[in-house]
DNA sequence: GCTAATTGTGACACTTTTGTGAAGTTGATG
DNA sequence: CATCAACTTCACAAAAGTGTCACAATTAGC
C-alpha cells in the first residue's frame, strides 16, 4: 500500500525544490506542505547536485531557467552519473514553449509544469509522479496481499505459487496491481491494456477478466476483482465491502 | 488513449463559454465544437453563475472583463461558496498584462489565454486543461463528516467502513455531496442524476432515496438527506435544526 | 380530530448488464 | 503445412439493478 494518497511519502524522505525565485519557491513550499509533504529548498544548482547525491530525495522540483546551473544541465548529469538513476524530476518550464517542453522530457524529466500554474496543479503532479514511481522503484517485487509479481518475467504468483496467466492476462493484472482501487471502463482497459486503436469487442474485457479471476481465485480471497455494474472493473485486495440488503 | 484525444468529454458534459461579445463567443463555440466539445454560452455572469452550480460544466471559460460581473468576481465566488468546488476556469484576459494573470491565478483560474488568440492555441489550452484535471479528480477525496466518496473507485465509505451501494445509488449520492444544502425537485434529480430524457415516474425517486438512506443510515445520525415536503429532497450533513414551511 | 395530500416501505416483475463455455480466428513456430 | 497457443467472438445462462405498484405512515389544512 502506497501512503501516496494521504500526501505522506513512504520512505520519509522530502521533496527537493530547485529554484532560485523566493516567490516560487514560497508558494510551492507551502503548497506541498500543506499536501503533507517535506519539503527542503535551494537556489543553486551545484548545491542540489550535492544534495541530491547525499539525500536522495524522493523528487526533485527543478526550475528550467537558472543562473548557475540550468535545471536542463543539472538533469542532464544526475541522469549521466546514473547514481541517481530512477530519481522523478518535475520541470518548471518558463512559459508553454514547446521547445522546453521536449528538451525537459528528453533530458529524463518525468514531468513538466509551465509556470504560471495553479497550486492544485502542482500537488496533483507530484502525487501522479510518485504515484507512478514508487510503483516503479521496486521493480522486482511488486506485491499486494499474498499475490505478487515479477515484472521482468512477468509472471505472477500467490503465496508463492506459480500461477499461468497468459500474456494478456498479465498484463492486464499487472495494470490493476498498479492502478488499485480505481474503476476501469472496458473502453480504457482496452487502451490502457490491450494498446490502443484496436477494434476489439468490449466484451472480450470480460474473457479475459473472467480468465484472471479463475487464476487468482483457488487461493486468495475471491472478490480481488469487482464488477462495477454499468462502470467497468475495479482491483483492490482488501476488501472490505459492507454487505446488506 | 483516452475519448481526451478525440475532445470528448470524459462525463459527457459541456465547456461553458461566458463572455459578452458575440463575436468571440461564436469563435470560441466554433472553435470548440470542431474539436469536438459541446459548448453552451452565457454572456451574464449571474446566470453563469447559476450554470455553473446547477450543472457542473466541465470547464469554464471566462472573459474577465464584463460589464455585470467581472470574470474575476465570479471565480471568486465559485472558488468561495462552494467548498467542493474543483472547477477548471480558463480566463480570457484582455492582453497579456501581468497584474490579470496573477489575479486569475490567484483567484484559481487554471489557466489563461490572452486576447487575441488563434483557435489553434484555445484548443491547445482547452485540452491541456482537461487533461491536468482529468487526472486530478482521483486525488481530491470528496468527503464530509464521517462520510467519504472516492469518485475514481466509485466508492462511498462512513467511518473508514465501506459501504455498497448501486450504481444509481452511488451516482444519487454523489450527486448530493456536489450540491449540499440545495433541494432538488424529483424532476431535477430524473434529469441530473439519471441522465436527462427519461420517462420515468417521479415516484421512483423516492424509492431511490429510501434506498440511498437505508445504505446510510446504521451508522451515521439519520437525516443527511432530508425531505422537504412538496418540494423534493435536500443533503445536508451537520444541521437539521432549521425547518421553513 | 378528520380528510386529503404527500411520502415511506416492501415486494415483485421487467430490463439491462455480466458471467460462462465453446467454437472460430489469427499468427507464430517447427 | 500442420500444429499449437493465444486471442476474439458468439450464444445462452445468470445475476444485478431498476421501475412500478399496492399499501402503510406521516404531514398539512380545516
Amino acid at each position: 500500500m502506497f501512503a501516496v494518497k494521504s500526501g505522506a511519502l513512504v520512505s520519509g524522505g522530502y521533496i527537493l525544490v530547485v529554484d532560485d525565485e523566493p516567490a516560487i519557491c514560497d508558494m510551492i513550499q507551502t503548497c506541498l506542505e500543506l499536501a503533507g509533504f517535506k519539503v527542503r529548498l535551494s537556489a543553486n544548482g551545484a548545491l542540489a547536485h550535492q544534495m541530491i547525491i547525499n539525500d536522495r530525495p524522493d523528487l526533485v522540483i527543478l526550475d528550467w531557467m537558472m543562473p548557475m546551473m540550468s535545471g536542463l544541465e543539472l538533469t542532464r548529469r544526475l541522469k549521466r552519473e546514473d547514481a541517481t538513476a530512477d530519481l522523478p524530476v518535475i520541470m518548471l518550464t518558463a512559459r508553454t514553449e514547446e521547445d522546453d517542453r521536449i528538451n525537459g522530457l528528453e533530458s529524463g524529466a518525468d514531468d513538466y509544469i509551465s509556470k504560471p500554474f495553479s497550486p492544485r496543479e502542482l500537488v496533483a503532479r507530484v502525487r501522479a509522479v510518485l504515484r507512478r514511481t514508487n510503483a516503479l522503484v521496486d521493480d522486482v517485487p511488486l506485491t499486494v496481499g499474498q499475490l505478487s509479481l515479477d515484472r521482468s518475467a512477468q509472471t505472477a504468483a500467490i503465496a508463492g505459487q506459480a500461477i499461468s496467466l497468459g500474456p494478456l492476462e498479465y498484463r492486464l493484472l499487472e495494470f490493476f496491481v498498479l492502478h488499485q482501487n480505481r474503476v476501469f471502463s472496458r473502453g480504457q482497459l482496452l487502451d490502457r491494456v490491450w494498446g490502443g486503436n484496436v477494434y476489439v469487442d468490449e466484451r472480450t474485457v470480460d474473457v479475459h477478466i473472467r480468465r484472471l479471476r479463475k487464476a487468482l481465485a483457488p487461493e486468495q480471497q475471491d472478490e480481488m476483482i469487482q464488477t462495477v455494474r454499468g462502470a467497468g472493473y475495479r482491483f483492490s485486495p482488501v476488501d472490505s465491502s459492507a454487505k446488506e440488503s
